[in-house]
DNA sequence: GCAAAAGTGTTGTCCTTACACCCATGG
DNA sequence: CCATGGGTGTAAGGACAACACTTTTGC
């Protein structure tokens, strides 16, 4: 039997200390004018991938960026319409990044925002339950992927890494632990930069060595 | 757009000190004649979960069994008919328990029969791909879930646990390190019987307390 | 008595946690 | 000089890995 087949985007990322999620508002029926995640209809016989890839970049106008499988949702009173199936997606981008490229290019979203996970709107469809679904799936994988620097600048205080690992895990971590625990893994480089304009001790700054990453999760 | 959408499942169990894997042979075109997932369409405007329930029944004789989802799989080219979407799904069962209800209820798969997982046959569409996902997901969720007391039978030995783990790491554990780790986790019950019928020194048996193993977990 | 598997302890290393104060800087 | 966050050490407990021999039983 057949079944329409949408894909939905939660993409996550990192600004003013907190855990941010990306939404769009609804420009057509079912819930307009409500918030949701970026996701659409595939097309006929596209590949999954490129679907996921497309639908990215016309409802947020994000592009080239991986996007890893969450699961498939389905349920015959998701939509109005019967039965769709939603197969959703999530992935980690640096705000700095992308904040100037935010931009729905198709006209079904209004436009496209940022909101703190902890200050959601209503969502249409099931999507509250599929970011809570992601977030969880973060939350175990933090230690063992790369996702948390994704959501940091190139180079970035200890201090920010701690409050992203806050953010997610939703709860405070001892300083001196933390910082021993990310020195043993040892795959930062100190840089002989600190911060600047802050009206305080300003910080070392440090970045992400992906290479000296893979080799201690590689062993594994 | 539309898409076909397909259920498959991979059902795993643990027989003669091997993981084994519950496959049909398949009586349509096409792949007819090749080995494959239990795995069918959905119909119209059925709910997933009850999908999963139907096929399941329909293709192996299994009843009142959790499935929990794994993924979807797409991919234009998986299917000669063009696209088909399928959502696998798996699940633990204990051998002895099913060994007689094993038969497939619709005529489109001739036969179901257990193979260990390192002598599969060759499989049909991209199955292959899909175990080795569940495998995977099967080794990091054994030490977090009750998936590994689904495999044995409901008094069962140290050294039988042990097997049942070594065989989903696909390695071999040091016995004495083994065995402490479980009476720390502290989660079995102890029986005053002992194996029976064996030419050597009779072990002990256990039962897995579940009500144990939830206080345990539920605390983190 | 022999074959076959059951059962059992110790040690060192490393990781985790709990916990509080001085330091450097900008204004 | 003061407010603000930056930066640092130690001790105890728990988890994990390495390692080999004695015991029980059926035949």
């Amino acid at each position: 039997m057949q079944t329409h087949f949408t894909i939905d985007c939660v993409i996550f990322s990192f600004n003013e200390g907190k855990l941010q999620l990306l939404l769009t508002e609804r420009n057509v029926y079912p819930y307009k004018d409500w918030w949701a995640l970026p996701g659409f209809f595939t097309e006929k016989d596209e590949e999954m991938e490129d679907a996921v890839k497309r639908i990215l970049y016309e409802h947020t106008g994000l592009k080239d960026i991986f996007m890893e499988q969450l699961g498939a949702f389905a349920g015959v009173k998701r939509h109005p319409e019967g039965r769709i199936l939603t197969v959703a997606f999530s992935t980690i981008v640096k705000y700095e990044d992308v904040r100037s490229k935010i931009r729905p290019i198709t006209s079904y979203m209004r436009q496209a925002k940022w909101f703190a996970v902890d200050q959601l709107p209503d969502l249409a469809f099931d999507h509250a339950q599929i970011i809570q679904q992601s977030l969880q799936k973060l939350k175990h994988t933090i230690n063992y992927s790369t996702a948390v620097y994704e959501l940091l600048p190139d180079k970035f205080t200890l201090t920010q890494l701690q409050q992203v690992y806050e953010a997610i895990l939703g709860k405070t971590l001892d300083k001196r632990n933390f910082r021993k625990k990310i020195a043993n893994a040892g795959f930062l480089k100190e840089l002989p930069e600190v911060q600047k304009g802050v009206s305080y001790r300003a910080a070392r700054l440090y970045r992400f060595d992906k290479r000296k990453f893979q080799k201690q999760t590689s062993v594994m």
